[in-house]
DNA sequence: CCATCTGGTTTAATATTGCAACCACACAAG
DNA sequence: CTTGTGTGGTTGCAATATTAAACCAGATGG
């Protein structure tokens, strides 16, 4: 019946998708990316119920993603604009846009590509690097229990 | 009142939500990431109602991110293994730990850290480089619409 | 001031999810 | 072969979420 919440998992994956992990967020939260701003603009552009995205909305301040302020243009509205904490969400947009690039059955349909404002060529592949430099595939990693935090004694 | 589909999208990232974008299908990616293969681990790993399990397993199969195979331990049930689709999904998940490690409002929750395997020390955080070698911020990237493919005259 | 736009809320129908019960098969012990 | 147990589901029902559509109040625009 009601969604189970995953907010207290100590999966780092698991957090993260309790924040955002739902149909919309992450489509609202691109829209943000690409400069909208507006209550109308999301749902022309989503198409999906006003209510719904009324809750979303809603819920993506509570949690720190977007915030509202005075409209840009002088009425008498509110923009939701991102936040750092939501801006920080780009290399997580960059990485489901590649998997799609390299994976998707029907690359063709893909409409747009991601590129360096400079020099207009595409982007690289996100990659990870060890501490020390060395390029790591999903092989050369493994999970480790966190360290528990030094406690420092309270004078 | 049926979930919308977002797989005719041009957008790369609704694309991607289309195939993996609901509830449990990226966490049990995870598990199958860490090494659960059998419909029974999954389901005590992460408590979900059996018949949901099922019809996940069965959509990740269909699309190509999980495959089953014969049990390793020689029974007669099967496997659930991630294929190379189900692999390139790693990216996302660093990136998705990754944001949680910097912004979740309790990170002393977080059990875990990835490391290289090699030194056993935190993997640096994923990069985004351009072409040429310089590293990105989303403010140093854009849009682009995908250029036509060129037709290759068949002969 | 009248009409329309914006940003929602409300309502009712439909879909999805979750839980619990059930079930078939494989396997093992007796 | 017969009973018991674990695995991997299916089925049914109740609870919840999503949707489209109608509605509405305040702002805006002519």
């Amino acid at each position: 019946m009601k969604r189970t919440s995953l907010a207290g998992d100590e999966c780092p994956i698991a957090r993260a998708l309790d924040v955002f992990g739902d149909w919309w967020s992450l489509l609202i939260i691109r829209d943000a990316m690409l400069g909208r701003r507006r209550f109308g603009e999301f749902q022309a552009s989503l198409g999906l119920a006003k209510n719904i995205l009324t809750t979303r909305l809603r819920t993506l301040v509570e949690r720190g993603i977007l915030t509202t302020v005075p409209a840009a243009d002088g009425s008498a509205y509110q923009d939701y604009v991102l936040t750092p904490k939501g801006r920080g969400l780009f290399p997580i947009m960059v990485a489901l846009r590649q998997w799609s690039e390299e994976f998707d059955e029907h690359p063709e349909e893909i409409g747009t590509i991601l590129v360096d404002r400079d020099k207009g060529k595409p982007v690289r592949k996100l990659a990870l690097y060890s501490q020390d430099g060395r390029l790591l595939s999903a092989a050369d990693t493994m999970m480790k229990p966190r360290p528990k935090p030094r406690r420092r004694v309270v004078a």
